[in-house]
DNA sequence: CTGTTAGCGCTTTCAA
DNA sequence: TTGAAAGCGCTAACAG
């Protein structure tokens, strides 16, 4: 006895039924090869009939293509990165990819990731954003011949956008300057360290701000130089201990907004005036950074993410042409956490009530 | 002439190698028969030797199983989404299992999901969250045999994670009643609509809303009561007139903390102390809201997502026994955005200087 | 234009 | 304990 296929129907069986070869099927699917009319019909019924529609998986297999896109990111939920995140899906939404989101949230699944999600057998190509590539790791690309491309990073070899954090971190400590500020402190990401993972953005800013510094002929002074973990509540503490030091800054530069805000909540547990008597300067625009009032640069967060899926599928189409390395744009965005420094300069102390929704009361 | 293959070696190339036959190589790879310790020596030293990895892609086909799990989400790049992805990645991370995120950002995207992929050779099993199911989609999911677990929503045939947003709704509205409110309003997100896309969540907690209202003898007036898009400027505005109405409210309920940010915005555009003479309380409890102080109805978004990917993982090694369908707390968090209502109502207008960072100023 | 056939690289009976 | 061989479902020569 024949018994009816209740299982999923394969192209066979759609050829069956249609009386025609398999590959005519797979013509009609993939509009590969001129089908005549007639065929095309009956094929077309058969599938419809059956309900039929081919299997992905074994598609991409006898394709050797994944149709995956992989993306090595750090820390993917934090706002700077959802929003590249975000950028990468406007792209890659409408595209026949899907893509995979690897978290790096510890240097081994950094190296873990780099070592075995570039393979032609797991994703057509990978997109890693924020963070840094050694030579190594690039003819370790090379020899597994996928393509690779960089947002929020460079290297010499491979295809990328970034934007240029020298001159970021520069425009940012010259406004203060520019505003009157010498006493300006940097606070940075502990991912600075190219030993543990992040791409050397922050450690670019550094530069930029040293570099403004000594234009204006205002010495670097290592205590007004800090590190921190890239969250509100441990640059909260250290700009605390920051503010409460004999001849504290009169402006603080941070690495990103979000340790910004940690600056903002540590002014307000000291009773200190934003701007008049800190100015703060954040990094990146995320969406909060309206609303809290910041200063900040404005990296094209978005838009990165987007170039980077862009460039992504032309080098999988074979029509991006050798290497393409994009300078995406930062701009100095002034809101209401900047001004020029006040003229004289109190102590201060921790108020006892804190109401982040006005002026400091002492109750 | 024998050439040496320069290209990515099989599991033949190191069958070959090792004397040994592709069967025994599979084996000794997967452990999934015994094989003498003397072969397994030869074997692992020809895989070595020929840095040989096994293809995913054909072993995922062998298997009939991606190895990928799906996860249908609106608008991922939400804070509250993200920190749900957040737990979701936490688990499948350590897994065997990549995932996949799928953007609901508009009714098409969400039925061409719903219809496209939960499949077998798309994924092995799909996690859905915050999206409401019809009982079409459900014998879909059914049809295709394949697990689905919900997040954030409920449907009686599915396991589920979700909280009690209708009691949600009461502790929120309850706790403004408390202070001795009585003109509260609440602004809901559009998304309410299930003819759009998003679970019901918001519009339990209008019930909510209203069963706490009632039980308070206080009535519910429609003017107070008002739906725009989930974003700050939308919430900003919308929250404008209502304030700016006669016998404006003395508390807002929003239904998330984004929201909530936008009427806080409001209020100081409007001059109006917060929360002196508005208090408002949000939804979610977002990492941003903490230092806005603002009070909140805390969800458990981690949480949530982590045991969503649990349920999912036990689903697919079979260990999940019958239908699961769990709470997921929500608890008040005062912070500083409430308090009891000022006797009397002044009028109000847009102040000219709008400084976030302290006291409104009008200049 | 269309059918036949040979893989894609792995897992898994089935015999030995 | 091991090897040979048959698929998994599709695409892509290669003939006709």
């Amino acid at each position: 006895m024949k018994r009816e296929v209740e299982a999923t129907p394969t192209i066979h069986d759609v050829a069956r039924r249609a009386n025609v070869g398999a590959a005519t099927v797979s013509r009609v699917l993939n509009n590969t090869a001129p089908v005549s009319e007639a065929t095309r019909q009956v094929v077309m019924k058969a599938i419809a009939e059956l309900n039929y529609s081919p299997s992905q998986a074994a598609r991409k297999f006898s394709l050797g293509k994944t149709l995956i896109i992989s993306i090595i990111i750090p820390f993917f939920t934090r706002p700077s990165f959802v929003e590249r995140l975000r950028g990468v899906d406007s792209v890659l939404s409408p595209s026949q990819y899907d893509f995979i989101v690897y978290n790096v949230d510890s240097p081994e699944k950094r190296d873990q990731f780099f070592n075995q999600v570039p393979r032609k057998d797991r994703s057509d190509g990978v997109i890693i954003i924020g963070l840094s590539i050694t030579d190594e790791y690039v003819s370790h690309f090379r020899r597994n011949d996928i393509p690779v491309v960089l947002v929020d990073s460079k290297h010499p070899a491979l295809s990328s956008v970034a934007e240029d954090s020298v001159q970021g971190g520069d425009d940012a400590t010259q406004h203060l300057i520019s505003l009157g500020h010498e006493r300006i402190a940097y606070i940075d990401d502990i991912l600075n360290d190219p030993l543990i993972h992040t791409s050397n953005a922050s450690r670019n800013r550094l530069i930029g701000y040293r570099r403004a510094l000594d234009r204006a002929g205002i010495k670097f002074r290592p205590e007004y130089h800090h590190s921190c973990y890239q969250d509100r509540p441990s640059t909260r503490a250290l700009a605390r201990e920051v503010l409460s030091a004999p001849n504290r800054p009169s402006a603080i530069f941070a690495a990103c907004d979000t340790q910004a805000l940690g600056i903002l909540e540590a002014a307000r547990d000291l009773g200190l005036q934003v701007p008049e008597e800190l100015s703060v300067i954040g990094y990146d625009d995320i969406e909060i950074a309206e609303y809290a009032g910041l200063t900040t640069m404005r990296q094209s967060l978005f838009e990165s993410g987007r170039r980077g899926a862009e460039l992504m599928l032309q080098a999988l189409d074979g029509s991006l042409s050798g290497l393409v390395i994009e300078p995406s744009p930062t701009t100095l965005v002034v809101r209401s956490s900047t001004c020029p420094p006040a003229k004289s300069q109190r102590r201060v102390s921790i108020q006892k009530v804190l109401n982040p929704l006005g002026a400091n009361r002492t109750n």
